[in-house]
DNA sequence: ATACTTAGTTGCAATATGCCACTATCATAC
DNA sequence: GTATGATAGTGGCATATTGCAACTAAGTAT
């Protein structure tokens, strides 16, 4: 037992999300140790006082050494905690999401995993523990996010062109924006900054564009707009 | 030393909001013990795992022995995290806030503290450990959604004026609100129910509104209206 | 040239917003 | 009674924002 019950156990759990193929994708993990051994989860580990920093520090350390993957957007979401979430006994865990670009999505089964994969979040399988309500939770923050107007441009490459972004938000939320509403709102948009380069595709060329430097994904002090 | 460094320690803490005199104000403890004996601070305490079901109800019973206040609306913020935070060493504060109307203010002293006060969140003293910066995290919390056409209904008598809810939605914002507009987004919410009851005040009687059972100060899944 | 595809713009009716003036209903003063 | 003052509550209107659809622009393929 990690676990004396004079103090909680004190895990890290994150959904990572990217865009892929037109389609929300997350990153699931198949747990090679009990508990819980052999199902599907989301990427996740103890905290280390002594290695970590804090909270968020501790999930890139389980990232880089479970998965291989540095993650450049993190933030937490909210804890789950109780008696009864983890059979090891009272803990907590602290729900993180990161977004990644499409082309950084090079996860490698390492430490204490058996198998990874990244999953369309519309057909998930079961999941260990409470993470299906963790994902959905993750999910519903990041969905509120794109609606009110913050654009996840740390899902996007470098550089990229409008009819993209409109894609990646599509498929976050799962339902068709119009062009026009959406470019009319990018008007005011200081976050995203116009280029003199175009990208050409079979048909016209679309303008590219890049995020403007330190963008974070984080909802404003007081609203936007 | 309660914490082995092995396991974090594990507080709680609580920003409690209320309106009083048209005031936003937060209920502030001075400590009785060290660490940072003498100072003011929010209520908090250290998390019991025989004790509390999770996270929240560990809340409502720090509350509860230290200040004797009954919360009905409680919120996770956000944690804080990490080695500095407090003297006593690696440690992992879970801040939550809570609504709580005028007329449920009668706080005690009791356990571990010397002293408390009800303190306009706009003239606060110097607190402890990383209070301060929990209470502005807190704050814009709370900011962010009254301005997002979520009313602080939890903060209201239970039959409460139009006029009671726009002042105390601008004692939370800190800025004057304009009449018509207020009512006319009142028109389309579902949270206030009308009554037939009017409220004689010194002038002309204003009509009562009580807030839906089972109403919840939380952003919903999909941005609303 | 013609058709087709994606990029990007424009027009417009419907709706929402900010602002200000107006009416309504009470208590109180005379 | 009537006037006055205070708070409650409504209505008008210019302007801004939104949803929707049609339109133009620039490339490829045949």
């Amino acid at each position: 037992m990690i676990n004396d019950q004079l103090n909680p156990l004190v895990v890290i759990d994150i959904a990572i999300f990217t865009v892929q193929d037109q389609q929300l994708k997350i990153l699931l993990v198949k747990r090679a140790n009990e508990p819980e051994k052999g199902k599907w989860a989301l990427p996740g580990g103890i905290l280390i006082p002594s290695k970590d920093l804090n909270l968020e520090s501790s999930a890139r350390r389980i990232l880089k050494t479970k998965v291989s993957v540095d993650i450049a957007y993190l933030e937490e979401v909210c804890t789950f905690s109780g008696l009864h979430r983890d059979p090891r006994g009272w803990s907590i865990a602290t729900l993180h999401y990161a977004l990644l670009p499409a082309d950084k999505t090079h996860a490698l089964v390492k430490e204490s995993i058996e198998d990874l994969t990244w999953q369309n979040v519309l057909t998930c399988p079961a999941l260990a523990f409470d993470h299906e309500l963790q994902l959905q939770t993750a999910l519903a923050t990041l969905r509120r996010k794109v609606s009110s107007h913050l654009l996840p441009l740390h899902l996007m490459r470098p550089k990229f062109t409008l009819s993209d972004l409109q894609k990646t938000c599509e498929a976050i939320l799962d339902q068709k924006l119009d062009k026009s509403v959406f470019r009319r709102r990018l008007k005011n948009n200081t976050d995203i900054i116009e280029l003199e380069e175009y990208e050409g595709g079979a048909q016209r060329p679309a303008q590219l564009f890049k995020a403007r430097a330190n963008f974070e994904f984080k909802a404003p002090t007081i609203e936007r707009d």
